[in-house]
DNA sequence: TACCCCTAAACATCCGAGGTCTCTGCAGGG
DNA sequence: CCCTGCAGAGACCTCGGATGTTTAGGGGTA
């Protein structure tokens, strides 16, 4: 194994083991290479695979740190990952979305406070008359977003915000072309919000379930009859 | 911004683009080094954190490659993530696992072929009579993988693979502490297998939940009383 | 045809130098 | 006494080159 990918394994393992806690500051890169017995270069290559999953964050004229490590932040990296995944595989993502979101909508019935359910109704109220089909996926995405919240469990809200942002374009591919799916998604977040403030969990579940289905539908119609055509929705959403 | 993180961009950019297909090698070091506009050391950097995320794959002496980009190998990535969250946010990803390994198991009841029905058979029929509690928990992550590839998600399936491996530690410490709670895995095994048998999508996402739900149940009641002693199960764990 | 060896190509690792940024302590002014 | 501006030190950033290691593939031999 790559001198690199021990040096991985040993940071990995130092935090692990609670040497390094969170927050806590590293040795100074040439502290550190001698330690761990390899040359600056390599140990920075290290260093910096670390950083791009989160675990790490380097700080130019300071020093390099442990991040917080919480579950938002490690799983925020999961998006980069997704980002490689764009056409082909968006239904799987997207049937996942539709087994948690169900479940984190309702959890968020349960839940959430007074407070946030009075946000999310301000989030309804955010949007104009007529909105643009971006300005509608954007609210439609801080409002999923506070829910995945209300649910109480961050590494649920994480998953859930990774995997919504590649079916994003979708979505306003679909409004843009759909017709009467803006209204819809208006009428279906009305729905959800009544759910989650009547404190019916298996109402808002239900209605979750209606309103990724609906996209699911969707996007599958759009993809299977096309054939070998496939790649037009994908592309004309990028 | 750092030209390393430029540089990390830039390379996820060619591959976002379909500049550069799964499978397709990369310039030589030298030569994208200049293209990109940096040094060879800048560049390593970045290629290192691409492949700890496993996008790109280095192999010595022949040349630098572009991965099979599926969903298992870059969601694998993931469980390299989950590996730094331990003791505290067990319960967080025990509550996803719960979410997901239900709806996979309903699914596997629906699609999974024959012959993996009876290779799920075979995994019941491997163990011994009086099986070590690791045994029986490698055999329990067996089990619940054939299941995960069943639901022919592979998001899904992966997804699930991350979140296990985590909570295998807690499994352990149950079966060696819980009176009983070896015979009553195997028989939740067994009905799980039935009910996939059986095609019976419904039964089988109950028998999920009450097995997954017993592993949480066990581990919330231990967390939570033992006050400021969080860590004893964990640590014992591990 | 099958096997072995050798060479070229590409990555792995290291080293040292110069640049840039940030934090911190100190001095001066309000 | 508090705020502001100014170095100085410390730490990371970037670069370029030299040397070691591994692999793929061509060519020779039995």
């Amino acid at each position: 194994m790559p001198v690199t990918d021990v040096a991985i394994d040993k940071i990995k393992g130092m935090i692990v083991s609670g040497e390094l806690a969170p927050g806590d500051r590293l040795p100074k890169e040439a502290e550190l290479a001698q330690r761990l017995g390899l040359s600056r270069s390599s140990l920075r290559e290290a260093v910096k695979a670390l950083c791009l999953i989160r675990v790490l964050d380097v700080r130019q004229g300071d020093g390099t740190y442990v991040t917080s490590l919480e579950p938002n932040l490690l799983l925020d990296a999961m998006t980069f990952v997704v980002d490689f995944h764009r056409d082909d595989t968006v239904l799987d993502f997207l049937a996942v979305r539709r087994i948690l979101e169900p479940a984190a909508t309702a959890l968020a019935a349960l839940h959430m406070s007074d407070a946030d359910v009075a946000e999310l109704a301000a989030l309804l109220g955010e949007l104009a008359e007529a909105p643009t089909v971006e300005a509608l996926v954007a609210n439609d995405l801080k409002f999923h977003r506070k829910i995945a919240e209300g649910s109480g469990n961050p590494v649920l809200c994480s998953l859930l915000d990774s995997l919504s942002g590649p079916t994003a374009r979708a979505r306003i591919w679909r409004g843009l072309t759909q017709e009467g799916a803006v209204e819809r998604t208006r009428e279906q977040h009305a729905a959800i919000y009544e759910a989650i403030a009547g404190r019916e969990p298996e109402l808002a579940r239900s209605w979750a379930t209606v309103h990724v289905a609906g996209v699911e539908q969707w996007l599958r119609s759009t993809l299977t009859p096309a054939g070998s055509d496939d790649a037009e929705p994908a592309a004309a959403a990028s």
